[in-house]
DNA sequence: AGGGGCAATGCAACCGGTTACATGGCGACG
DNA sequence: CGTCGCCATGTAACCGGTTGCATTGCCCCT
């Protein structure tokens, strides 16, 4: 591979020169300009972006850490972050924690001097831990994390009263027992969204006793649920799954159960990933525009790197959105609003 | 942030003995290695990869150059990728061409010095084109694109054989009228899922000619298309999308129509995208185990890193599987073979 | 006690660019 | 016609590590 210096004395002239002729920097003349750029192209040159950003201290590289990269949950955040990274010539490089939190600090450690800022989404990580890892040099946005005690500025879902939103709307809509699917026990947006939960259920129906069963967000773990409330002969008239893939589990489950979504029991979900609208009935669920997430994120990212210092308290919080699709579907209540957000269900922004 | 030179002083060793202590190289001896870990502890350094990368002509990191990275196809890709990555300590560097050419040779160029190696997916660029662009110097694996005259290892899948026993299927399956929604015209895959159909359709059913529809991979597409088909009235029984997301649309709009699929007509698609399995009635489709397409092709890239000469004559071409699902659904024909694949369906190896 | 050998450590070059500063040639000015 | 200043170009230090080779110091041997 070409060097630099190959080109230079190709060219005829010095390193320095012809770095700056490449480079288009002013103080080169046309003929040595040219020059350069002829033996740029007799010798196939391509600069050496590793050893250009050890100097230039930049490396046009962000580093996305993400717990996993499974399902369309992360997918999304990719896309969201490429999108804004794209449009600012930056280049993105992932990190997979694999659900490790040891692995999480590696991942980190991995990527100094690779990368210009970072967003990190340590779901299952306590912010004692993270702070310990994190370099307060590097600007870093949190994605999906409240970052509590940190001063570090993060994009997060209001998960709490997102729960709350949807545990109120079957109940609204004439549920009498509802049953929680959960997250992962240490996951924290899987404890908001249980805490909305509960919440919700003690405000508005006092009397019922909030039922939770386990899940781990996989699709495995809705179906499992599922079986679990045919087998266990529990009552329950809805089911509100901590995000759509166990939803999607449970609707599947109880439909080979030969219950019927909505008739006998009712279903939700939370996130509103691409294959909520396929599944049949289609799954009413939280929406949380997920691109977003990442698009939002990598903004306020590129406002760190521009050297605006954002704090904690610029951080943003989506408010997920209530979507009634088919399995909350029914003469009265949430299918009232089913009828009054086709818009939003296309994505209509 | 700390240099080896800070903590080389810290620990009063030279920089050459402080990096041995840390790389845990031999010729050090307890207590230097103690002292210079404590140095490195209190001072809190973490290596500087990319300064790292410089000198060991090595960067750990592997390019990752797609069309694009919307929609399940890709993120599964990623996933097969990160998973073999992953396990050799691999970082996944994202390049995306956003569809354009001309940004394709920008990627490539960018990954200069940043990685160790390149997956490619140029699904609509020339073999020559691309020749011009891809370093020979730098190990290479192409995705899902057969490199042709290139001596370059590709992972591949076969679109055509593939498209070819789908549309078998459908007619043995009793179809007259086979209608086949096109991919961009220009993507190879799609292309050669086209020829597979219409030589299919020559062979089997000489007495129709093939009827195809315009298509460009994307759900609105299928959308179009089977608006296409209502309005225009044009006859069909079955309807082989180029892939599954444009069979998903298809589907879609077929039943606001009140067209029952499979009963008024059939429904196929390509890839056995996730989704596919979770819309209604389920999708039949031929099954490429998308994440193995990464994951192979990332061993393959394993295999040149370690400095195996693969040509292109060491390229996979994976075969995808046929997978009866509900929209092929009926008294005989595929509905046998859909009895018989519900393993293969659940991923099971 | 002196010399040889070996392991631990230091020195300095190097990876491939960028850039501050030095140099030198030229035209413009008095 | 001599001098000043500007601009194109060159020299070399530097980014932050790694590593080949030189050096040092210790132990063991005769």
């Amino acid at each position: 591979m070409a060097t630099l210096r190959d080109v230079a004395r190709e060219a005829g002239v010095s390193v320095a020169t012809a770095s700056r002729a490449i480079n288009g920097l002013g103080n080169v003349t046309g003929p040595t300009r040219d020059a350069v750029l002829a033996a740029v192209k007799k010798l196939n040159f391509v600069p050496h972006s590793g050893a250009r950003s050890l100097t230039r201290r930049k490396t046009d590289t962000i580093g996305v850490i993400l717990p996993d990269l499974f399902g369309e949950f992360f997918s999304e955040i990719i896309r969201g972050i490429d999108l804004v990274a794209h449009e600012s010539g930056m280049h993105l490089l992932l990190g997979n924690m694999h659900g490790s939190t040891h692995e999480t600090a590696a991942a980190i450690a991995s990527m100094r001097g690779r990368v210009d800022g970072l967003l990190v989404m340590p779901p299952d990580m306590k912010p004692e831990l993270l702070a310990g890892h994190l370099d307060p040099a590097l600007p870093t946005v949190l994605l999906n994390y409240d970052a509590g005690p940190l001063d570090v500025p993060f994009v997060a879902v209001d998960n709490y009263h997102g729960a709350y939103a949807m545990t109120e709307a079957l109940l609204d809509r004439g549920a009498r027992q509802v049953v929680h699917i959960a997250g992962p026990k240490h996951n924290r947006d899987a404890r908001d969204r249980q805490r909305g939960f509960v919440d919700a259920m003690a405000k508005i129906a006092k009397e019922r006793s909030p039922v939770i069963l386990p899940g781990d967000f996989s699709e495995e773990a809705g179906e499992e649920a599922a079986r679990l409330l045919i087998q266990g002969q529990l009552p329950a008239d809805a089911v509100f799954a901590s995000n759509d893939l166990m939803a999607v589990g449970c609707i599947q489950q109880l439909g080979e159960a030969g219950i019927s979504v909505p008739r006998d029991v009712m279903v939700a979900g939370f996130d509103d990933i691409p294959l909520a609208r396929h599944v049949s009935p289609a799954l009413s669920t939280m929406q949380v525009k997920i691109d977003r997430l990442g698009s939002t994120a990598m903004m306020m990212l590129l406002r760190l790197l521009r050297g605006e210092t954002l704090g904690a308290a610029s951080s943003t919080v989506l408010t997920p959105t209530l979507i009634a699709r088919g399995t909350t579907a029914g003469p009265v209540g949430l299918a009232a609003v089913s009828k009054a957000v086709p818009a939003a269900d296309r994505d209509s922004d």
